[in-house]
DNA sequence: CCTCCTTGGGAAAGCGCTTACCGAAACGGT
DNA sequence: ACCGTTTCGGTAAGCGCTTTCCCAAGGAGG
């Protein structure tokens, strides 16, 4: 960049040395400037517009105040309420947030920890499961501890496998006391739209739906699991197959909201009639889709406060790391599960 | 950061000078390095696990691959859709996103440009409209200046006021197409959601709206047009002071999708069916609501590819700036406005 | 056989900042 | 009056990289 203002400036037009100009602008610790000088100096500063070089001094002081997120997809209301969490708390610390959206292409993530760490990020936060691919994971931790080896910190959000700190959401739990909420409203005939199959995330809330199930003397036939991706035509689509495989099922749970709206939409478009022909349940409580009619039936989980929570467990100090912390869900009912007629 | 690898510790595995060194990683232009030497250091620094430090890259090359981008709120799915379509063309130019929200504070876009202008942002990419707060828009302007005098590129979407290239949506025109449709469906009774009063997005589809329906004679009397916040909240307490205003509209513009389905929520629990009993459409055709029920009417923005488009302008060489680039809507016929039966 | 290019490696000068370390001045205690 | 402390400004050594300039070696041309 040319023509920037440099501290060597600053320092001139105050008649002062570069080292007098630094310490007047940052209050340097255990030493004093006196009055006259530092105001000398901030006048000289304003008068310039100087803007401090962040790489010069994040050279010069071996830290930065970046903090990296990597997550699976931006515009997916899961994801960007996790970030807006983060970057609430980062913001709250001073610290500014670079973003990477890996739009779930393996390795992305490695590759994005790996560049956080050439810019000596203080903190890393990543978000979004995985367990699939062996090797991808084994990387990503080897990332990651090499960049905990230089000095950072970093944050998983939802991938428990990880060497460092981990937030993770107690699907299993949730989804559980979801089944159980169902079967309590009486509902018999379920079937799950159980997204991707390598996704810990959609596997661990199908898991909790089942275990609720035989608790209640109930199973899921394989016929009524339907995989399929974790996005609104993922629902779609796979809602569409579970019509056909079975369409005496009363109850439909589908493990993300989003799959969820995408298993209405194809519900309606078979001209079943909602909530009375199907009841239907998804998972997160995503604020833009409380408004969906009938009201969505849900685990509400605090996506927002996770995401402040990972930049205030990396900013810990102190303690013994890593840590796992567990966040509990909490079912919402709505109108897209009433109550069924008992059986006559 | 303690540890790191340096190119010297590379340099010195390969036995090669940290000129060398540097050159056989970069393949630095109009010098070969013999084929030996390169293939050496590169084993070399595969071994050590060298990660250059992009700080020290920033100093010495006087540039960075960062874009800086700020928006309103990254949980907006407005703004997230147009934060995907930065990262996304980010990514494809080898570029990492630094992302600040502003949460609607006033002047923190301008402290936001600053920090980008600290790192040496190589763009900046600022997303919200604002119309009141003359000097705010002052020092952003100033701010932006600044960073394109050290040469640096900015765009700046929906803010045609400021002195770099800028992106609008046409939301006048947009406005007024949906105004004609609506009147096409019979619909004669309108009443608007019309938004913060100080953004300009959402004035000019107040306005675009008020033309559409003076070219039919018609006309908006204050009490229809009522103010409120962006948000799915502003929607919903907009809607109820409208319905107590006055019950007899037939249809009602929000103009945003977000207020639109807070809107419905309100008409929902006052009793109202809908759509018979009101037609309701927004605006943005936001992908997370396309599953609204009844199907929200609404004008299409390419959000995500207004914000690709930002970068690919920022990216731009050898054209004359500041230029300005239009982006039109489309209007979406859905469910939520249907045909009124012609009044007999 | 000597000179002039060409090829390719190394030394070193920054990039803009922070921070020991040094040294001058001012002050108080004895 | 002298010495030990403070107090506070300046000097300079990096931080890790890129890149200019210089120089050695080897090949071609006269």
């Amino acid at each position: 960049m040319t023509g920037s203002v440099t501290l060597h400036d600053v320092a001139r037009r105050a008649g002062v040395s570069l080292a007098t100009a630094s310490r007047a602008l940052n209050g340097s610790a255990n030493r004093v400037v006196g009055e006259e000088l530092r105001e000398r100096v901030l006048r000289a500063a304003a008068e310039l517009r100087y803007s401090p070089n962040a790489h010069a001094q994040a050279m010069a002081r071996g830290r930065t105040n970046i903090v990296g997120l990597s997550l699976h997809d931006i515009a997916d209301p899961y994801f960007s309420a996790v970030a807006a969490g983060v970057m609430r708390e980062a913001e709250a610390h001073g610290l500014l947030v670079t973003m990477a959206s890996t739009e779930r292409r393996p390795g992305a993530e490695t590759d994005y920890v790996g560049a956080f760490r050439r810019h000596w990020a203080s903190v890393v936060v990543v978000v979004g499961s995985r367990t699939d691919d062996r090797a991808a994971t084994d990387q990503l931790a080897e990332e990651l501890a090499a960049f905990e080896a230089e000095g950072g910190r970093a944050v998983a959000v939802s991938q428990p496998r990880l060497p460092v700190d981990t937030i993770s959401i107690d699907n299993q739990a949730g989804a559980r006391d979801l089944g159980h909420a169902l079967h309590d409203l009486g509902h018999r005939r379920f079937a799950v739209l159980a997204g991707p199959t390598d996704l810990l995330t959609a596997t661990e809330r199908v898991a909790g739906f089942r275990e609720a199930l035989a608790r209640h003397g109930g199973r899921l036939a394989p016929e009524h699991v339907v995989s399929g991706p974790f996005t609104r035509d993922g629902g779609y689509a796979a809602m569409r197959r579970l019509l056909d495989r079975d369409p005496d099922v009363t109850c439909v749970f589908a493990v993300n909201d989003v799959m969820a709206v995408g298993a209405m939409a194809a519900l309606r478009d078979r001209g079943v009639d909602l909530p009375a022909g199907m009841a239907i349940a998804g998972f997160d409580d995503i604020a833009t889709l409380r408004d969906v009619n009938p009201g969505l039936t849900t685990v509400r989980i605090p996506l927002e406060e996770i995401g402040a929570l990972a930049v205030r467990l990396a900013l810990d100090d102190g303690v013994a790391r890593p840590r796992v912390h567990r966040v509990a869900g909490e079912v919402v009912l709505r109108a897209s599960t009433p109550r069924l007629p008992p059986p006559r």
